[in-house]
DNA sequence: ACACCTTTCGCAACAGTGTTTCGGTACGGC
DNA sequence: GCCGTACCGAAACACTGTTGCGAAAGGTGT
């Protein structure tokens, strides 16, 4: 009984490519709800039944951006040096965040006022990077690296996300980014598996 | 000749300072303009006479983040030992970083969507990295590290710069940050001292 | 077939934002 | 004393996210 939603799953993800490429193509001041409607055809009132308000717009980035990271680690099969794992791994972060730059923006800045992560959207964030995690531990069990699990895959998830962070924001002219990921990478690993 | 200006470097500085409490308290999304001129009693068009609109002051605050970072290399005297000083390095960036946590959002994320760095402003922040560099190199002369100055300087970078976003982004429960610091940084230490 | 009722929709309004414009004001020079 | 100029504060403009409300649409009971 009742009228019959027009505001369908369709629109949703339409809105949610369209909010990604104003995001992409021209900044966080540009993601506008009206702009937003106008971009897909429909009316603002359609957002507010769909997502609740803007913040539920950028949480549903959020969610989909760190849902890609996810994906990019399953992706990294089960090498059998444990070390080589945590080398792809790494090297997956990176792709992920290159590929989907302003998915990252969401993900660890906050270029939508409206929105910052909750403990829920923390704990979702937190559970992607099991896949690291576990690596480590396979690492630890097999000797390659020493230490705690947990402060390790921080330790590592660090590195990584600092790098792609400033790659991201745009490295000087003449500096190689693949060779300081590698760099960076190859000394990590090297210096984990030291001990200490 | 003309109306000698009220709006003096006094009000300029009280500005500064009550927009940093403003996002460090409130949040990005309490510093408007209206407020901030409440805020220290004077008019939104103090406001645009000093800084000329709500960038320059989100910028000054970017410029005040960077010259906190340099004066806390600054402040790292310099060891004999050129590994030490790189270390020393690292915790001076953290320190920097989580004593004004809301300046160091403004200096890498973009919180405040009216204000994102341009090249000057980039090339500005770059400049206070300079003091880790040198270090780099030095530690590259006494072959205590091995590599390219500026890819080893951006990989340490890196390293601290996503240490530094994790921790301000709150660690789970029962991880110990003094500790992940310390194994990353020993164990980066130490990769790059075997050279690859 | 017709009225009803529930649900949704689009529009307009509201409070707030950054910014600009404009009438008035306060001072230095003649 | 007067003028001119530079500056100030308040109000206006275009925009934002959000919400309230009258209208519309389609199933349901009679």
């Amino acid at each position: 009984m009742g009228r019959p939603r027009e505001h369908d799953d369709d629109t949703r993800d339409q809105l949610l490519v369209a909010a990604g490429r104003l995001l992409a193509t021209d900044g966080p001041a540009a993601l506008s709800i009206r702009r937003l409607a106008d971009e897909v055809g429909t009316s603002t009132r359609a957002i507010y039944s769909l997502f609740g308000s803007k913040e539920g717009v950028v949480r549903e980035m959020f969610v989909a951006g760190f849902e890609g990271l996810g994906r990019a680690f399953e992706d990294v099969g089960r090498p059998e040096d444990p070390v080589e794992e945590l080398r792809a791994l790494g090297l997956a972060y990176r792709r992920s965040a290159l590929d989907r730059p302003h998915l990252y923006a969401v993900m660890f800045d906050c270029p939508v006022p409206e929105f910052t992560p909750s403990d829920t959207d923390d704990a979702f964030a937190l559970a992607r990077l099991e896949r690291l995690r576990s690596a480590v531990a396979r690492a630890v069990d097999a000797g390659a690296v020493a230490g705690n699990d947990m402060e390790i895959t921080f330790a590592l998830w660090g590195l990584v996300h600092g790098l792609a962070s400033l790659e991201l924001s745009g490295v000087p002219d003449g500096l190689d980014a693949d060779a300081v990921w590698a760099q960076a990478l190859d000394a990590m690993l090297a210096g984990l598996a030291t001990g200490r």
